[in-house]
DNA sequence: CGAATGACTCCTT
DNA sequence: CAAGGAGCCATTC
């Protein structure tokens, strides 16, 4: 387990729910500019079980990055949504971004 | 060791 | 909006 790796679980366990952050977000507020893929990597590698809110972690286009009509793209969808987060068509709108 | 593969992002065409 | 390129990085083969 890597200190890198502790960073990113600590700022996603930080994103307040009802708000998302994006990749390259959460990179930054971790210590870690320019690393999106990594924080990507991480949770890629989360238990199924964990109770990060990983589903609050999106693009930086507004979507979410798993391929339309997965099956983790419709339970991250749901999650957010049960949140509060609305969507336009496949989209999260700006006023949902997680603002320090 | 090199190449491919992602839960990425930004910039240019 | 789509596509390509560059930068990014751990993991797997």
């Amino acid at each position: 387990m890597t200190e890198n790796q502790q960073r990113i679980w600590h700022i996603v366990a930080r994103i307040p729910s009802g708000f998302v952050a994006s990749y390259g977000q959460v990179a930054e507020f971790a210590g870690l500019p320019g690393r999106a893929r990594l924080v990507g990597h991480v949770l890629s590698r989360l238990p199924a079980d964990t109770r990060l809110p990983w589903h609050r972690v999106i693009n930086s286009r507004g979507r979410i990055s798993f391929p339309a009509g997965s099956g983790r793209h419709r339970l991250q969808r749901r999650r957010l949504e049960a949140e509060g987060v609305s969507f336009e068509n496949d989209r999260i709108l700006r006023r949902y971004l997680w603002r320090v």
